[in-house]
DNA sequence: CTTTTCAATTTACAAGCGTAATCTTTAATT
DNA sequence: AATTAAAGATTACGCTTGTAAATTGAAAAG
């Protein structure tokens, strides 16, 4: 029950606006890709055999909305990564990117807030 | 150049202990995985051919070690993920990870050692 | 020097993926 | 009802990946 790297970019679409027609959502990648509107009626069959999309009937043509939540495919991918790399934990990718100098000003100072609320109510 | 994610449970041998034989990246995945001796083989050219390792004479053998750092691979395959799910940004994984309450006392810990440290030399 | 042994290289093959063209079905129009 | 148009479904195809067997080549042993 895997979702590609392409399938997510459709994904993507569907999680920002849904329910929607293939059209709309060919219509919403022209921009941000070069996909043709067959590849993109692929993926969608692929994610609807997957079970990762539903799709219902509306005249002629059909609309398309997400049957998994956001949240949980980025968590699912995220954990993931944190396994393979950071022995499953946050805090060691944060470090990594500290020494990288990677941590910009906006995500030290959220970083901070976020630390503090926890503090807080903990 | 990318690397495989069973390539990259071969690499994991590598950067640990480097250079080895086939044979002993040979034992030590016997362990973790069970892949055949074969596939293993495969896995060290594939890396060879991109790049990624590189095979020294040793008698009849050959002693393979890394050409690439684990801390690249690591940021890349990071920056990747940061990219496509999080803007490019490690607060808003850090917060993902709060909201779901994956955040271990262990975690908490270091990331406020990390922002004092930050905050101190900053 | 020939044979054996062992390691490395080549070849294999199915599944998944990115990418797309073609065929088929269904709905709208005449 | 027949035709057309538009959308979905099927088929395609080369590349990578996971997995491994078969072949080759080189070193050690006799």
């Amino acid at each position: 029950m895997s979702i590609s790297e392409a399938e997510s970019v459709v994904m993507d679409v569907l999680w920002r606006n849904s329910p929607q027609s293939a059209d709309e959502v060919v219509a919403a990648l022209a921009r941000s890709t070069d996909w043709q509107e067959p590849t993109i009626k692929t993926l969608l069959n692929r994610l609807l055999k997957k079970g990762a999309i539903a799709a219902e009937r509306d005249g002629k043509r059909y609309l398309y909305r997400p049957l998994i939540k956001r949240v949980d495919y980025v968590h699912s991918e995220s954990k993931t990564l944190l396994d393979r790399l950071f022995d499953g934990r946050v805090a060691p990718l944060v470090a990594h990117f500290s020494e990288r100098r990677k941590l910009s000003k906006k995500d030290l100072e959220e970083l901070r807030t976020l630390i503090r609320e926890l503090d807080h109510d903990a």
